[in-house]
DNA sequence: ACCTGAACACCGTTCAAGT
DNA sequence: ACCTGAACACCGTTCAAGT
């Protein structure tokens, strides 16, 4: 009765053959078709032919599925070991890479931003730049605290700068954002009207991150813990 | 008809007199009671013994109104001009203001982290930092783009150390990476064990927001713009 | 103008019941 | 065990209608 599975195998992509990967991988789906805030539970439970309720069965929660679909994304940001020449480079290769990622998907960036991510992809991640930070030369108590931070602000910098195509609520905000810069008056704020909104506000952003990364390097070389 | 408004002002606190102010005032009284994911246009109009509709005319929206609710708490963070003896001393205690505003208030402190503020005292915030950031020397161009990075490291930095007290979601975000960081095999992730999930992850706050003030601050100085 | 009732089109999550 | 129908308790937003 078990054993030749009779009736054909995935005539449909997965009804009662339901099982974590497959949900995940229908939740990447549905992101790149309909974008991030359609990755419910009802509309996924819809796109695998069943009802909400049997996905509660493989992930406790929404915030676990949006979780999953943030790492799944994550598997191609770190490469193979690598011979590494120059470690400063390899930083600035990784984490563009880890950017271009979450540009390309401003859902998902959101969602790292809120959660802390801590998915295996994700920690391979942290293991890579901890690995890094110590081939430039930063002492490991220094590294532990500047992991995170590298992270965010790759993250963040990458949420910001995927306003195009991404979810029209982003968009609105920088454009509020830009225009609130742009409306103050010299007196109340001088150094804002002096640097300008578009000062403030771009620049290319790969050339950015890449200026943060060295900042914070830089700084952390030279500033021991307290 | 108008001028003596005869029927007793006030008797209730806002029916049909709403106003923006109004609203926003409930809306910052119910986040605290209740946390802000209880702050919906349904249950502030609840509170305000209205319906949901008549809040859309002194509203656009959830997020409008969630962003009022968090520039309405940056209202006491950017003190007076102060004279200002040691300018880096008081970059500090701007952010750490700042800090623990956030840290106080995790549901507007998440909000800061997804949509970009931009109301009138966020951006008196930008102009205080950018003024002490040229008074510590940091050329007007590299501030420029530091300005943003250094508010959402503190931003970050206090949404992540607002769980205690704060929505449970959080606290099991950060539960789960430290389980993760802690599960991690020595032999895949050496850099993660050797290091351990303490190290990685906390550290007492305030001293951690100060250092990386002062990382940032340092390698501004030595990092010219691309 | 400002305010509202009522509706439209959704959500997450649980639970008793089925197989 | 796994899956499901149906329900519970919510959402944001719009719109025609009232004052």
């Amino acid at each position: 009765m078990v054993s030749g599975n009779p009736v054909s195998r995935r005539e449909r992509p997965a009804k009662p053959g339901l099982s974590r990967e497959g949900i995940v991988r229908a939740a990447v789906g549905l992101m790149r078709a309909e974008g991030m805030e359609r990755v419910t539970m009802r509309r996924l439970a819809q796109a695998l032919d069943t009802g909400p309720a049997s996905l509660y069965v493989y992930v406790r929660d929404t915030s676990e599925l949006h979780a999953a679909v943030l790492d799944e994304l994550l598997g191609d940001v770190v490469g193979s070991p690598q011979p590494c020449p120059d470690p400063r480079a390899a930083l600035h290769e990784v984490l563009q890479a880890y950017r271009t990622v979450l540009v390309a998907n401003p859902g998902p960036a959101r969602v790292a931003l809120v959660t802390r991510p801590h998915g295996p992809h994700y920690l391979a991640l942290i293991e890579r730049v901890l690995a890094l930070l110590a081939a430039v030369g930063v002492p490991d108590d220094r590294a532990a605290w500047l992991v995170d931070v590298l992270l965010l602000v790759a993250t963040a910098s990458a949420a910001e700068h995927s306003t195009r195509g991404g979810s029209p609520n982003a968009e609105a905000d920088d454009d509020a954002l830009a225009a609130a810069l742009a409306g103050v008056s010299a007196e109340s704020h001088p150094r804002i009207a002096a640097l300008g909104a578009e000062q403030l506000l771009s620049g290319p952003g790969p050339l950015r991150g890449r200026w943060f990364v060295d900042v914070l390097v830089n700084g952390a070389a030279e500033t021991p813990r307290p």
